[in-house]
DNA sequence: TGTACATCAGTGAACGCGCGTTCACTGATGTAC
DNA sequence: TGTACATCAGTGAACGCGCGTTCACTGATGTAC
């Protein structure tokens, strides 16, 4: 039966909720359809009123998910909840960077453009709150202590032997704050 | 028709390698078990007669190409030819761990397994010429940069933009050669 | 060494399930008078 | 404001394709004598 409009917006952030749930846990190709409606509480057939094909949800499920991340954040502090064994083991919630950037690689040319979106803006975010003299050097930190935050939370996920983990997370994050002291001291002289 | 011996030793490395480039390339899920037959010169049905099932062939192929990789190098000069343009391009004979570790945390405990043993051989391999004073202090410097180097190449590998895949490389390339300079200077002192 | 035969790797058709997608139908919404 | 009706969101059955897996068959290998 038809519904109202406030019903229809309701259901459409619904179904790009649980999508961008679902996928992070399971990823694009773990994940149907018909799951994606039944956690958003529909049934599969509406799902194309909404969605012109499961492509185009992965899309606007990852334009989505990038457009709630915060603007604002201390790369620092980010860095320390990133690297915790709390965000390692909530995929549902976790960073879509880590979860889905590697599967994003081979998906359609709008997935893509919606994660390298996401991508630039949450670069220049932690620029801002990087440490170094200059906006470069700054840029520069952003990017290597980014790159060794996804790269290690995906190796800490796969590695099936939990010590492990912790160390990869916990050497990680001492090895950014390492250089990140260095290079405020550098900056104070 | 039967075949000999030696001709069926070849055929399960050349199934091994291909389902190795192909599962790199395409993801676990891109690549159907024909694909992979046919890729080694073989029809589809006598899969079978080599591995289990498709999660069996995932996690031996796992096994296999980790068993292939160097035990001894250069950590510098392996950061640099991993962050390089053209390991980014090269998905097919590029790093396991970068282009399969994230779809492998959803996969059989086997595959897990097989690379969490691929993981651990390589941080110790790289330990060894890693920068530091101590053991303990060249490892954490291992995993910060090879932490940096696959979440960089994952990155660089989904923009859409080459220009930002070829800053994330170079930064990241960058901010890992600071750290060493960093880490060989107080060492020297 | 040569021959007969059992073994078994490889072939390709077939099976069956799951999933993306379509469609006829239902009934609530919201508009026109 | 109330009523009649057109619209259209949601339902669930059905379709069709692709893929993992199975199987009867073929013919080369390699062993037994």
């Amino acid at each position: 039966m038809k519904v109202s409009r406030e019903q229809v917006a309701e259901n459409r952030r619904k179904i790009l909720e649980a999508a961008s749930r679902l996928f992070r846990v399971q990823g694009f190709g773990g994940v149907t359809v018909a799951d994606v409606m039944k956690a958003a509480g529909l049934t599969h057939g509406g799902f194309y009123g909404y969605f012109k094909s499961k492509d185009d949800l992965i899309a606007h499920t990852l334009a989505h998910v990038f457009a709630e991340a915060p603007s604002e954040l201390d790369l620092a502090r980010f860095a320390d909840g990133y690297l915790s064994p709390r965000h390692c083991k909530n995929l549902q919630g976790g960073c879509p960077t880590a979860a889905l950037g590697a599967e994003t690689i081979r998906h359609t040319p709008a997935a893509r453009a919606a994660m390298t979106a996401g991508l630039r803006q949450h670069i220049e975010c932690l620029s801002r709150s990087a440490p170094g003299k200059s906006a470069a050097e700054r840029r520069q930190a952003a990017i290597g202590s980014w790159a060794a935050m996804v790269g290690a939370i995906i190796m800490a996920r796969v590695s099936d032997d939990s010590q492990l983990s912790d160390e990869l997370l916990a050497q990680t994050r001492a090895w950014i704050a390492g250089d990140t002291h260095q290079r405020k001291r550098a900056v104070a002289r």
